[in-house]
DNA sequence: CGACTTATTCATCATGTGCTGAATATGACA
DNA sequence: TGTCATATTCAGCACATGATGAATAAGTCG
């Protein structure tokens, strides 16, 4: 009974039979605080102290938090490559296309928390956050824009279209997993699809334009 | 030609003609630091540095740096009186009202100033950025779903329209006025307007009802 | 004048942060 | 076995933060 759970681990390396990987266990502890607490916030003493290691370890894998966070948001999916993918329908299902395949792919853990942890960094004006809402927002609305403007739309307008569209969908995204406010956090994907999609196709179609 | 700039103060209190309100000199430098970095990237010392004045004056008026927060944010205009007048009109007014209401509101700099810090601090958790958005989304969700239940639609359907409204708002606000992205941060009023209040207009009107 | 109150700065504390350099324990390989 | 690389903790630095208490200067009111 003398020592069970053995607190605070030796120093040095541990013997091999002591399972567990501290590596990854730091990264899916910083992908949670990362995503709770946004890029600032989320100290490396509290990823460390969730993943049950010691701060200085952190360092030696990722060197930095810059590092760590590189890391973490070293994104599984392209979000672009997804987005892609969905604009390649008939242009009257566009709307659907982009709304359903943009909330099916936040329902799976790994893209929410990542999402999450962009959104968060985005409005907050860190470094870490500014590089990826420069990368990310041209990525994104550079797709959807250029989709448009494939339909014959002149450039300027279908940029200005694209990016209306990206407002609808980071307005609900915010809502759905950051705020997490109701009834939106819990509806089914399609119910939300079916609410969103017509305003998206709206803006994809220039609804409002002067003509 | 020794001291024409008194540079670091002397301490005490100054002589009245010294000009200058220190307080408010403290609450405008806190009101651009919070909407520029938001609530937990503000310090009190950089707002001190701005304001001209030694940080514990701060302490000396507004007790905590939540205190603070709490008077700059003290919102000169209440945002549910603003919403409220604009759902004053007939149905198939009602999106384009609400959108031109609210976009021109948010050109005063005052509004915008406090907009932009409570958005900013609606998506970091921090305790003021929980109790904004609590007051905030109750009272503007609340107001737009009391309208639209006026129309005789059932309660909970009415929720979520409003909810949906408020995302696209929230996602046009935050572009324009915290990403500042464009081409919608430079956008005119009226264009804006004319884009966002069809895509209002629907979630108001329930398209995408299952019936 | 004298007692108070107010406005202001100064010096300092306790805490939390990212990060570093050393110490120690294990494994890998010659 | 000896040597080196790796994994891990420990102790600490330098810095920024919010906060506090005392010191000092001016105004106010009797």
């Amino acid at each position: 009974m003398a020592d069970v759970n053995p607190g605070p681990r030796r120093r040095g390396r541990p013997r091999k039979a002591s399972s567990s990987d501290a590596r990854s266990a730091i990264t899916d502890a910083a992908s949670v605080e990362f995503a709770e607490k946004g890029y600032d916030k989320a100290s490396l003493r509290s990823i460390a102290r969730r993943a049950q290691v010691d701060s200085a370890l952190v360092h030696h894998y990722f060197e930095s938090k810059a590092g760590l966070f590189a890391e973490v948001v070293r994104l599984p999916v392209r979000p672009d490559r997804i987005v892609r993918a969905a604009l390649d329908v008939s242009d009257d299902r566009l709307g659907e296309s982009l709304v359903r395949t943009v909330l099916s792919a936040w329902e799976q853990t790994s893209v929410k928390s990542i999402g999450v942890t962009v959104l968060r960094s985005a409005v907050s004006d860190s470094a870490a956050g500014r590089l990826i809402r420069q990368f990310l927002l041209r990525e994104l609305k550079g797709a959807v824009a250029g989709r448009i403007a494939d339909g014959g739309v002149d450039r300027t307008e279908a940029d200005l279209r694209a990016t209306l569209v990206l407002t609808q969908m980071a307005g609900a995204l915010m809502f759905r997993h950051v705020l997490e406010l109701e009834p939106l956090a819990s509806m089914p994907v399609d119910d939300l699809t079916a609410r969103l999609a017509p305003a998206v196709q709206g803006h994809l179609d220039g609804v409002g334009d002067s003509m």
